[in-house]
RNA sequence: GCGCCUAUAGCUCAGAGGAUAGAGCACCGGCCUCCGGAGCCGGGUGCGCAGGUUCGAGUCCUGCUAGGCGCACCA
């Protein structure tokens, strides 16, 4: 089993910097051909680089090799049978850089080409940015493919925990992401609120609620033991006591279990709102399954043969894509197994119109993906139609112990709680900080520092004194109307190549970076890029802040640091937008 | 037993087949007549082990070791 990871590729050429990249690399290829033409390059060579795409062009690590560096050589050498150096050579000779900022090129190391270019070719991005403003940043990588991002999905009998925070803050920004990169998403909560679970929960809030009658109760075996089920209890008192009292115990613990469950996904919502998280579709387990969905998705399989019975059971063949073992759609009691019920979801998943999904699933699920993986596959659908995200599990760390939020041993510790220890903002980063799919260790000390170790505070610190000059100079922070006498007009003005210290080269240069960050976090699914590069822009905005006074006497100079710090604000709001943080103007 | 994930600096983690592997924390030492010091600068014998593919491997493949998780006619 092989899991599918979609239409990813981690190399995208979009912004400023993908475009140059992309002039470069056709520059490089018709190098290749006029060398081929003269028979200085075998043929097969223009054929071998135009399979590489513009991927061969990279950005060098080190800074003295050059802005842009092409392995075209490296790669042409072997299948060529040539020296790379020589390679290169041959390519070098036959580039033709006019029109392009280039001012020297250079064969370097094994073979590469590397592209020294002429200091101010970035000096169009400042106007860029500002004029895009939040626009800035998106692409149209996507070409408004229909994506279906579901996460959170947490069952509707108990508090949301600290997983369900991070899988939100995560679902969330992939979401943003994609949508920044030209897809055309929809964010999902599955409610399963059908089953035997909600069984279990209704008796279980019956029992609370004979508790509260004054009765000695057990709460059922295998039933919901947490102290919340109390104020549910409490409130269906107040709804509908006298009603219960009257009513038949079975219809009495179903309606508490509806109950129950239409209180809970209530406020999973509203915390969720609260951490900035709003979904486009609540899809319910139950309406689905009302619907006769089981019945149409089992004569669906049953139709593509991959369904058979075993020792009065109806399984799926799932081992014929790819599981490790056939699974069970229907019990031998006749009871649907919650297999079924998944893969009826999913089909109407795809109805809908998607033609990609994302699902984003807690750590005691990864051994559900093959399975899922499979039955999506049964039904027809390409192997690159489901993707399944794992986001692994969370220890929360406070002096360098593990936290004891919870208030008793083994409890998970509720979202709720960790919010009011740390806030949305430090939450959300945090959980955006790693890779989802690794184990993260909150440390709920640092996160509650208001100081620069801290970088949720770091990277919005910088936003904010940013604000503060802009203040200080007059000059609206923020796209509004322009006066022609404020500042803000006066920045159209700004000489950008001015802007000739290291520092200023270097934050326009990470500025340049933004719209190829987003586009490769969202098609690598890794959302923690976009924290690290909100992190290293803060970095390069205070060495900049730090080397190069802004408020000078210097008139031309000051409008140009001006125009290079209200971009800089754009980038960080819209990096801070993505990752659903707030950009505070003050702190 | 089988499968999946992980293994990078004292700690927590980035790392997109490219050149001399990076951040943050912690620790030590510097920098404010000036736009917010919630800042900046300096200090580092690290890719679990062994093979392989490649001009080139932390990155891909195989085996091993260690840790985590999963392996229901549960949801």
């Amino acid at each position: 089993m092989t899991q599918q990871s979609g239409p990813v590729s981690a190399r995208t050429r979009v912004g400023p910097v993908g475009e140059m990249q992309t002039a470069l690399a056709r520059a490089v290829a018709a190098a290749v051909a006029g060398a081929a033409a003269e028979g200085r390059l075998p043929p097969e060579a223009l054929e071998i680089l135009e399979g590489l795409g513009d991927g061969h062009v990279e950005v060098p690590r080190e800074s003295g090799r050059g802005d842009f560096a092409s392995t075209a050589a490296l790669r042409l050498a072997g299948p060529c049978r040539l020296a790379p150096r020589q390679a290169a050579e041959v390519v070098v000779s036959r580039l033709d850089l006019s029109g392009l900022p280039v001012d020297r090129v250079e064969v370097a190391g094994p073979g590469f080409l590397n592209f020294f270019l002429a200091p101010g070719w970035l000096s169009g991005v400042v106007d860029r940015i500002r004029a895009e403003g939040p626009a800035y940043g998106r692409s149209d990588v996507g070409r408004g493919v229909r994506v279906q991002v579901e996460f959170v999905s947490a069952n509707p009998t108990g508090p949301l925990g600290v997983v369900n925070a991070r899988a939100a803050a995560v679902g969330d920004c992939l979401a943003a992401l994609l949508e920044a990169a030209g897809f055309d998403v929809e964010r999902e909560y599955y409610v399963n609120d059908a089953g035997s679970q909600i069984e279990r929960l209704g008796r279980s809030v019956e029992a609370r609620w004979l508790e509260l009658q004054g009765r000695e109760v057990e709460i059922p075996e295998g039933g919901y033991r947490g102290e919340y089920l109390i104020d549910v209890a409490r409130a269906y008192e107040a709804r509908r006591g006298d009603w219960a009292r009257a009513a038949d115990p079975v219809a009495r613990a179903a309606d508490m279990g509806r109950f129950a469950v239409a209180r809970m996904v209530e406020s999973h919502r509203e915390l969720l709102e609260a951490y900035g998280v709003r979904f486009d579709v609540w899809f319910s387990q139950e309406a689905l399954m009302k619907t006769g969905a089981l019945d149409r998705t089992l004569a669906d399989l049953e139709a593509r043969g991959h369904v058979f019975r075993r020792q009065g059971a109806l399984w799926l063949r799932t081992t014929a894509f790819g599981d490790d073992r056939d699974r069970v759609l229907v019990r031998s009691n006749g009871e649907p197994t919650y297999f079924l019920a998944d893969i009826a979801y999913h089909r109407d998943k795809y109805a809908r119109g998607f033609r990609h999904v994302i699902d984003i699933w807690g750590p005691d699920h990864h051994g559900y993906i093959g399975r899922m993986m499979a039955a999506v596959a049964a039904l027809g659908y390409p192997r690159d139609a489901l993707e399944v995200l794992i986001v692994q599990m969370v220890r929360l760390m406070q002096g360098g112990e593990l936290a004891k939020m919870s208030k008793r041993r083994g409890q998970i510790v509720p979202m709720a709680d960790l919010l009011a220890e740390v806030g949305r903002d430090a939450a959300r980063f945090f959980f955006l900080m790693r890779s989802a799919e690794s184990h993260l260790d909150f440390d709920i000390d640092l996160a509650k520092h208001k100081t620069a170790d801290n970088p949720v505070y770091y990277v919005q610190y910088a936003h904010a004194r940013i604000s503060s000059i802009l203040r200080q100079a007059g000059t609206a922070s923020g796209p509004g109307a322009p006066g022609e006498n404020n500042a803000e007009h006066r920045l159209l003005t700004a000489e950008h190549r001015l802007l000739t210290e290291e520092a200023e080269l270097a934050l326009v240069r990470r500025l340049a970076d933004f719209p190829e960050e987003v586009a490769g976090a969202a098609l690598a699914r890794a959302p923690h890029r976009l924290t690290r590069y909100a992190v290293e822009l803060a970095t390069a905005f205070h060495k900049f802040y730090d080397t190069c006074r802004v408020l000078t006497d210097d008139e031309r100079l000051r409008l140009a640091r001006l125009a290079l710090v209200d971009a800089t604000r754009v980038v960080l709001a819209n990096a801070l937008g993505l990752l659903g943080v707030s950009a505070p103007d003050r702190m």
